[in-house]
DNA sequence: GCGATTTACATGCATTTGCATGTATCGAAG
DNA sequence: CTTCGATACATGCAAATGCATGTAAATCGC
């Protein structure tokens, strides 16, 4: 029997996550070293992207924290930033006093449109050469049910 | 026709990554939480996981540097808190007067393993019940494909 | 409907990080 | 052998980050 198949599940899950790991640095490690990036943190680069692809153009700081590897107090100091720099604007929540929502000036949606061209573009030169069609969107299927499945609980 | 199969190789390839890239932050998330890393910043643990990995033991800083997502100032800083905290030694490298090795101490070695044993557990909770097995080999094989295919580069 | 608990976000402060640069060694060219 | 550029790591310093905590609003229990 293969020892791939033998193996333990605890095992199994621990590698499994770790190749994920690995390659998530390998990749990203490329994609940060990008110039476009001199003018803007990846993070930060993530919530103007983040709030470009919000159907109704806000979102609540609480929202975005999901998406952002940040603690929410790292990320209430990026927003505050970012709204310094003239990228988004910041608004009391009209349903709920304690919170804030967040969406991208012009300015904002500028900036994530010109760098989102270049970030697209390195993301393809790494990705398309290492992967087919078809495993890319095996990879997609796998790493959208583990993400869900992770946030569901 | 299928939306997937129409869409370009460009577009693919960066929905494959933002895909790859919130699983990854949803998980480590969840992984960051646990309390055996409020005595060790993940970071930290994954420098020591990696030197007890290492067949010789001993591993040059710039090799370390390939595996965490950190600038090499940053490493050089962290492993000179880890040297403080007796986690770690380093010896000038033999071969190159300008290089440092790096190694476990017995104490480094004895907190990896400790807290790696609840960090895989950990793991397999979130991973296990998300995807079957014959997937995590799938995601296993497809990462570790992309893994190699950037670091060739 | 009122006090207690929870949730959302902000802020003080110590730690960590990255950028730019410094120092020392290595390797290549002549 | 000498010089010049590249590589490996360290360090000064400003900026970013996380933890603990603060403030204010919402929600829960009775």
């Amino acid at each position: 029997m293969h020892a791939k198949t033998t193996e333990s599940p605890v095992r199994l899950a621990a590698e499994t996550w770790e190749s994920l790991f690995r390659a998530q640095v390998a990749v990203m490690r490329r994609l940060q070293a990008a110039p476009a990036f001199k003018a803007l943190a990846l993070n930060e680069y993530d919530v103007l992207f983040t709030l470009s692809r919000c159907p109704s153009g806000w979102l609540r700081l609480n929202e975005l924290n999901d998406n952002v590897l940040l603690s929410q107090s790292s990320l209430s100091r990026l927003v505050e930033r970012l709204e310094k720099r003239g990228f988004v604007e910041r608004t009391p929540a009209p349903e709920d006093g304690r919170g804030i929502l967040i969406r991208l000036t012009d300015a904002g949606r500028e900036l994530q449109k010109q760098i989102g061209r270049e970030h697209v573009r390195d993301i393809a030169a790494l990705v398309g050469p290492a992967l087919s069609a078809a495993e890319q969107q095996e990879l997609l299927r796998l790493t959208e049910k583990l993400r869900a499945a992770v946030a569901a609980r």
